[in-house]
This record gives structure tokens, sequence and C-alpha cells, in this order.
DNA sequence: GAAACTGTGCGACCAGGTCGCAACAGCGTC
DNA sequence: GACGCTGTTGCGACCTGGTCGCACAGTTTC
């Protein structure tokens, strides 16, 4: 977990520039999708979403930048299940219930994990982290 | 999760000819191999073991019969990390703390979930399975 | 505007796993 | 013990999700 809470398109990119990164065009197009509509979204509907507009953007550049930009803190990647890992801004991050049977996802605020996360502490010292896998489960109607 | 429990090469064997499956020599050898050391296992390293007695079998032979051992609940599947999954008996199932850094894991009693399944209920009606995807975190040493 | 260096498109490649198909092998029956 | 039904297997082709090396292009600095 690097520098959480870059909140904008501009500052993720002075978080870049800073850091030695270029602003190139498929970055701001990239950041913008992410901005635009914070949901969970796969590398393909990110790239799907830039090439609407530079379709040159090859698919292997946002694997990349999505690399740089989690090594930036900007974003982070979590898997809800067999598919493609998804990726969402690090500033909203949080943890995922994903029903077993409909695939339903339900985003949990972190309080949510106090108990599990102390009980980790006191009984194996480990510091847990819930964002990156989802817990399986069954949602309301599926049970 | 199907009929859990079966806690012998034979009885997954008679449960499997129960339900009209047939006793094959890649599924007793993989059953074995299984029951043998109970830990977690990849397909790929099951698939070496039985190859050592059998070389004949092919791998995507292994992948079949988990997946059938899956469906009749003698095995269940995990994901450890970003790698392939693992496999190991339904019986002792249980959860799963791994460390980001370093890779080493925990296998973590069912009832370290409660708290984390009684909110879950409580606030989203949702019922956890907390098996299927290991807890990152960060273990004692990695802190 | 040229140098210096980072980022990109492209295609090849990789891991993990799935699938179609023809041949084979359990298992019940005679 | 042979027969036949049908489930299972070996094999290779294929698929998805993702990574990498390379030559060229673009950004930033001076």
């Amino acid at each position: 977990m690097a520098i959480a809470g870059v909140d904008s398109v501009e500052g993720a990119l002075a978080l870049l520039r800073e850091r030695g990164g270029r602003v190139t065009s498929s970055r701001v197009l990239l950041l913008r999708a992410l901005f635009d509509s914070r949901g969970h979204r796969t590398a393909e509907e990110l790239g799907a979403e830039v090439q609407a507009r530079a379709p040159e953007v090859h698919i292997s550049t946002i694997y990349r930048n999505l690399d740089d930009l989690e090594r930036l803190g900007v974003v982070v990647h979590a898997h809800l299940g067999h598919g493609p890992a998804t990726y969402h801004l690090a500033a909203g991050a949080h943890g995922h219930f994903v029903c077993e049977e409909c695939g339903a996802m339900v985003e949990a605020p972190d309080e949510i994990f106090d108990g599990l996360s102390r009980a980790a502490k006191s009984r194996f010292a480990f510091a847990i982290n819930p964002h990156h896998f989802a817990v399986l489960g069954r949602c309301k109607g599926c049970q």
C-alpha cells in the first residue's frame, strides 16, 4: 500500500511526473477512464474505453500502465472470482463479497473485517489486507 | 458444498461408483496421492505424483478427475495467490492466510471467521464461505 | 532543436486450464 | 469368458489472461 488517496487525474499525473514518469496520451486516457466511472473494471474493459478514443493503444500498454499506477498507489486490483482481475481506484479501497452462484458483488466497508483482523493478529501475528481477494459465499437471493 | 467427510480412498471410490462413475487406475492413483499427504497441492504436482506410477496419465485427466471429485464433495480447491489453484481434501476444509511478501501460509480454523460471518449475515444477508480465496496480508516476519 | 531516456505498438510467448474426438476400459449381463 | 453399453482417457488443439523483447516513437531537459 503506497501513497493512497490520489483523487483526480491531475493528481495522478503530477505523482507520475514527480517519480520520473512521463505524461503520455494513453496514460491520460486510462486515468480518465478510471476516474470517470469509479467501478470495478477489467484491463480488457479499460482497454476498450481507451481504444474508443485512441484505437492504436495496445492492450499490453494498458497492462503496463495499470501496473505502473498500482506501484504508485493510484489503483489497486482485486480478484472477484475465477475470471480476470478488476481494477479500481486505491482511494476507495474496500473488501468484496461475491456470490458463488450468481456472481453478485457487495462492497464491504473495512470495519466489517475488524474482528477478523484482531483475531488474526492475536492468534497468528498476521496483519490482514482484506481487499485483494473477494470473500465468496451466497447472496440473499441464492441461499 | 456437497457430501463432505469422505475420509478414505475406499470411501471416495464407493461414492464414485454409487453415482454411476467408474473406478479407473488414474482415479485410484489420484486419490492415493490426495490422501497420502494431506497438504495443498496443485494439479501439476498431483499429476507428477500420479505419473511417477503411471506415466501415461495425461494432465488433462488429472484436471477432469479433480473436477469430478470436487463435484462429489471429496476435494476442494482454493486460491492461495496469483499462481495455480491448490487442491485438498474437503473433509479438512479451512481458511487460509497468505503473506503477500514471502508467500507463507497459515491454515485458519473456521471459527476465526465467526465474527465476519455474523456481520456479513446481519448487514448484507450474505452467507460467507471463507475457504475459497485466501486472505492476504503480512506474516509476523514480514511486517 | 538535439540529446537523453521513457513509453509504446507489435508479435511472440507463457501459464494454467479446457475441449473434441477416437480409442479404450469398467462393469453388468448372458 | 465374451458382449455391449457407456463412462473415461490420451492426445493435441485451443482458449484466456497476461508478460516480454525489440525497434521505434514520444516526452522532457538542456
